[in-house]
DNA sequence: ATAAATTGCGCAATTG
DNA sequence: GCAATTGCGCAATTTA
């Protein structure tokens, strides 16, 4: 998504930035203030006065720009912490989900065990009795010939 | 995850950087105006000669931790971003899971479901035929009774 | 006390 | 043209 354009690692592409802010605990220091203009090229050498409409610096307009931009930037860098957020708790209301399902099957496979055993010892009982009577009151013996460990 | 210690969101912990800022949303805005330095304490003015060891700027020392904090900084936020996205994979893959899990459900569910039919039916068979024979070749009146749908 | 790691913030280049 | 993103560096804090 988005290119990181090429910026190298250029250390500092910054050029300026600074403007004078900076202050800060140390005990501010000096300004900078430097005035970027352009590097090498055909620098155009506009005259420090309010060349066009004043896109230098501290123009009304930039200031604002910057503003702008600034408070965008925050906003951005909310909604981009929040989705974060939003996504981790998302994994643990899944992962809950996940446990429960889990329990949810354990407990079938257990009913189901059940059920299939029982069904087994009718089968078997049935297959004893073909021909019913007698045989007192055993509870028809048990066997063990499938574990039924189904899964 | 790291505290997000106590830092307020008091706007600008900063100190200045404001520089003639603030003002927006709605309207209102007034100068920020510099705060006054440490209130209580006690206010060393140290001359903006070498302090100690020329912690200033440009100092060898400055530049050097400036670019390992630099440094620092580009790993952390990449450390951040993979986890953010190892975030989002882990919730795909727990979807996933879910799903997987609620199939596996359904299907105990039904398999369940035809063992109890069944067994209902044979127990039906047996209250019926209390007592055996006879009956010549019916296959023992299917009744109805239970819908079983459990849950 | 120190270096590394985090975090908030502003700037500037891109994107859409 | 403007808001939203994104990479980057700075400085303050927090951790280790």
């Amino acid at each position: 998504m988005s290119k990181p354009s090429q910026q190298k690692t250029t250390k500092d592409q910054n050029g300026v930035s600074v403007i004078q802010t900076q202050a800060h605990t140390s005990g501010l220091q000096q300004v900078p203030q430097l005035v970027p203009v352009s590097p090498g090229g055909g620098g155009k050498a506009m005259a420090p006065s309010k060349s066009k409409k004043s896109a230098d610096k501290e123009s009304d307009e930039y200031r604002q720009r910057r503003e702008r931009n600034n408070l965008a930037v925050k906003k951005s860098r909310m909604r981009s912490k929040q989705k974060a957020q939003d996504t981790q708790e998302r994994v643990n209301e899944l992962k809950e989900e996940n446990e429960r399902l889990e329990s949810k099957i354990k407990l079938l496979g257990k009913e189901l065990s059940v059920l299939k055993d029982l069904f087994l010892e009718h089968a078997h009982n049935l297959a004893d009795n073909v021909q019913p009577q007698s045989n007192d009151g055993s509870t028809t013996g048990q066997n063990n010939k499938n574990n039924n460990t189904g899964q």
